[in-house]
DNA sequence: TTAAAAACTTAATCTATTTCAAGAAAGGAA
DNA sequence: TTCCTTTCTTGAAATAGATTAAGTTTTTAA
């Protein structure tokens, strides 16, 4: 929990008194490696900000491939942002692909939260803010690089990142097959 | 800028002297067809809420091809977020589409306005959430669809829209070429 | 410690999409 | 209207990456 205070005091002050709120509305969860907390079909109720551990928001298609659309890890927040804004049931699958400890953000609370230390809207403004800017960077390299030149620089960018997470989901999430990925590593290393 | 006032009251509530604040601190700008906001190499001091009209981003890849990015329509906000946000060089044109009216929130003076109507922080809240909803699902799609599918499910969601822009503007924006889209359209309409 | 499951590799074949090149149509300005 | 620019079309040849399938290595759980 106090990852997180120490994430939201980057962005805005909070009195001990806040503090005190957070913790008894938000509650920690500790996860498996390859635990869900979010299946396909479900209500998502929850985001979830990752204090340790890595996470991913994934699909699975008509061929029941799964699809990566986005990795979390320390210090991220992570959730299915349609099912949780619309109350519809979730397209998406959630996993923790390592054990972690996250922060449970519960829908039902939220106004109450905002209400009671307003300064979270700001915090998560500016969180939005970094992440849509982060989208449109993203959205330039998917059309501008192959397949390959996304791999590499990927590497270059999160060099630590890519020994974590198993090849396939990476594949998947910069928009190839596994079997491309290794023909990649193969040519180069 | 009546058109702003009413998008921001789906989000919060305004009183008159809010109205007056935000009349005074924004401008209004008329654009004509091709007009340019930002160009790649300046400094990106605005973000733009669109009244009336069609801008996209855009950059320009090293063969001299223009790649859209984003568009945006009435009652959508655009800018380069990672130039406005870190004051670095913008690496994208922002260029209307056709003309339009846009209302221009500049960086300097933004916070003096979040301090005067703090609701405004909400209100950007709400909406980079649910830019950052859509961008999921377009995530999905993206990688889920052909580019032939990917069009036709474009065109079938935002009918409207694709008589609107030139189709090279289109092809690159769903990421593929002219000559393909040109191609696609020749199989069935 | 071992068996089973999960993850990765390799190679042959196949295909969606790109590239190139040239011409046709449409749109705007004079 | 006419010209000039911009946008769109068409077809042939090239290619990045997918698919399939089988085998290998690594990891996990018992």
């Amino acid at each position: 929990m106090e990852a997180l205070f120490q994430h939201m005091e980057r962005y805005i002050d909070l009195t001990a008194a806040d503090k005190d709120v957070l913790s008894e509305t938000l509650r920690l969860r500790i996860v498996k490696r390859k635990e869900h907390l979010l299946e396909e079909g479900r209500f998502c109720h929850s985001n979830y900000f990752i204090c340790k551990g890595c996470c991913r928001l994934y699909y699975v298609n008509d061929k029941g491939v799964e699809q990566t659309v986005q990795f979390g890890i320390d210090n991220w927040w992570i959730t299915d942002l349609v099912a949780y804004t619309s109350e519809k049931l979730s397209q998406f699958y959630l996993q923790a692909t390592e054990a972690g400890a996250l922060v449970v953000w519960d829908r039902r609370g939220e106004e109450k939260l905002f209400r009671r230390i307003p300064a979270l809207e700001r915090y998560f403004r500016l969180i939005l803010l970094r992440a849509a800017a982060a989208e449109q960077q993203r959205s330039r390299y998917f059309s501008d690089l192959s397949g390959e030149e996304r791999y590499h620089h990927f590497n270059r960018s999160f060099p630590e990142f890519v020994q974590r997470v198993p090849q396939y989901m990476l594949a998947s999430y910069l928009g190839f097959t596994p079997e491309f990925l290794s023909k990649i590593r193969a040519g180069k290393t």
